[in-house]
DNA sequence: TGTTTTTTACTCAAATTTGAGTAAAATAGC
DNA sequence: GCTATTTTACTCAAATTTGAGTAAAAAACA
């Protein structure tokens, strides 16, 4: 999925072999918010190059006697449409904003509620914490950022923001133990779904 | 990841088997939000089994002739503690929220902004639509849905208003034209990584 | 009543992801 | 100068997901 977007992305700026590639995420902090595996990395790479959307640059023989050469990749003109393709694909990508809370959700009525209160609780500080990293990192790049990657950091302080306030919602009904509470008319709920139905 | 939650958590409410498991996570719009494969889905079905999470309550025999019966599943009190884990280990995931454009925004730049301005705009009305979808749909349930599951819609409903307006800006700088731009100081990026190694 | 479409209910191979290694080289600490 | 840890740079089997089928039964239609 977008681990080939990354990729290919990070080679329109220059030639890297795949363990720069890695490194470059991590630099950016993209793996915080992009999880990408060494693996799928790896694995990523070997299928570009087989279908030619990336080639060797260059092959850096390594000292080490059983150990495999570095290979500097570089992306192709296949490749450049490829990663067009790809880039215009997750543009039109249509599922909507996802938090972690959302498949617990709806059954969390199943769940012990005080334990629920802290699970959000943690969320809401660590949410609270990257609010003010986000802040300092935005003020600090700036200038100094192109504007797409200055849009995905205020998106995520954005993004942020309203999952405090909805933490804090939902914090409150985890103490008040409001969300231990089973359907309040299971009967008119599947009144409505029938309903739905026809 | 989240199938086997959703599984255990629609058996705890009553048996079923796998098929009407799919057909509830559609009665509720679910798959919306959650994307469930069938393949997915059996495939859990069977592991959940094998590891005595779930057991065969009733088999239905399905009258044509080489044709598999129907099994529908009770969860057991194995099963019940799993679902637990699952509930508490996806509330305990913290990755913030995720809009599909993040991937694609860091190399925006590398793309038509006449383009990603249909995207954005694509999106925008697609996200202004669910909006007052969410808001119907809480109006009319709130009386009937459990806590958790109304916060879920709520959350879905908030995030997307976050979304409409972080959309609006990003549209304007499709617009403008401001996305295609470069990186205005790539020496001061590279000096700002630079201290930050350091 | 016969035909077409949709729904029910899965199956399966191929693609991909995951998680846990491996092992040399570089760096840090004493 | 020696040992311990971290970083570099991957590899690989096993788990999981994906996408594309299959085929009977039910419903819709003419």
């Amino acid at each position: 999925m977008s681990v080939k977007l990354l990729a290919l992305g990070l080679l329109m700026e220059r030639d890297r072999h795949p363990y720069e590639i890695r490194q470059t995420i991590k630099d950016r902090n993209w793996h915080v918010t992009f999880r990408v595996r060494d693996g799928s990395l790896y694995y990523a790479v070997d299928q570009m190059r087989e279908d030619g959307l990336i080639e060797a640059a260059e092959v850096i023989p390594v000292p080490g006697d059983n150990r495999p050469d570095k290979t500097v990749y570089r992306i192709t003109e296949k490749g450049k449409e490829a990663f067009l393709d790809l880039l215009y694909g997750q543009l039109g990508e249509s599922h909507y904003p996802f938090h972690p809370f959302f498949p617990a959700l709806p059954f969390i009525r199943h769940g012990d509620t005080a334990l629920t209160a802290e699970f959000a609780l943690r969320q809401l500080e660590a949410c609270e914490a990257r609010i003010e990293r986000m802040k300092a990192v935005i003020e600090l790049k700036q200038d100094y950022l192109p504007k797409g990657a200055l849009h995905l950091l205020r998106g995520i302080l954005r993004f942020s923001e309203t999952e405090r306030d909805w933490l804090k919602d939902v914090l409150a009904d985890a103490e008040s133990g409001a969300l231990g509470d089973p359907c309040w008319s299971p009967e008119g709920l599947l009144e409505l779904e029938k309903r739905n139905k026809n």
